[in-house]
DNA sequence: TATTGTTATACTCTATAACTATA
DNA sequence: TATAGTTATAGAGTATAACAATA
């Protein structure tokens, strides 16, 4: 195992950690529940999304996804409809007002803590350019 | 708002949120859910420390602590111990299973996702170097 | 037979409120 | 009075198992 990206993903994971109460006191703001927010993330607009691929997305047990999307659906950020191919399946859609507050969590995510904040413009793009790099690079992530 | 540190950390946002999945498992496989992970690694050995303080790091209420701590006791990782100073107070120590748990747990929140893994060696020096004095600058992260 | 979504169950995390024992 | 920890309660996330409808 390589120690120097073992060491800048601790680093990473020290910075992140430090932000989750941050985050989730915003998302609570929101009246969401971090799981809420993630199957948000996860749905575009115009995009009908079988909820057993949120499951697998989510990386959670489908019946967990019945739950969220009741909640979803009671605050009237999704809605359920039938697949016209398998009628077994249903998917989840955005409402506009989905969309909106997932547009407010993208503004919840991408709020800098200090540290990254304070860094001046050059390192800003140095690190920019070598992340968006690995994640070009890697599949799946 | 600066909008190039938006930019970095939607990135490292994006980076973790991947993660979590894989995060979420192995806490599960070492039987652990993830505050009770959270409050392990805020703990360090041979240092008491006071149950309040562990709610105001991990930022929830301090009746939840008390739940949390039930379950580490029961698994043999901490043990409940009164201060010497204040009797209101009861500090949670390490037990030495408790450390080697706490050991483990570090494993998992520095194991690399691929994007990072694959990156090259001085990609990682420049980050990693970055990252270092970013904490560094900033306190309380 | 296999899969999708649901329900039932049991456990953990979450905040709020009320309690106790200390200070 | 104020604070530390506990208990009770209710809502949300978690996996497992069983079920109905559909493939």
């Amino acid at each position: 195992m390589e120690p120097l990206a073992r060491e800048v993903w601790g680093l990473i994971s020290q910075l992140w950690l430090a932000e989750r109460p941050r985050i989730n006191d915003e998302l609570a703001a929101l009246g969401l529940h971090p799981m809420q927010a993630l199957a948000l993330r996860h749905l575009e607009q115009d995009r009908p999304e079988p909820m057993r691929a949120l499951a697998d997305t989510l990386r959670c047990d489908a019946s967990n996804i019945t739950g969220i999307a009741d909640r979803l659906e009671a605050a009237g950020y999704v809605e359920r409809r039938p697949s016209p191919e398998d009628r077994r399946v249903k998917t989840l859609v955005l409402t506009d007002s989905g969309a909106r507050a997932r547009a407010k969590l993208a503004e919840i995510w991408t709020t800098p803590p200090p540290p990254i904040a304070a860094l001046a413009e050059d390192d800003l793009e140095t690190v920019r350019d070598i992340l968006q790099r690995a994640l070009a690079a890697s599949p799946r992530a």
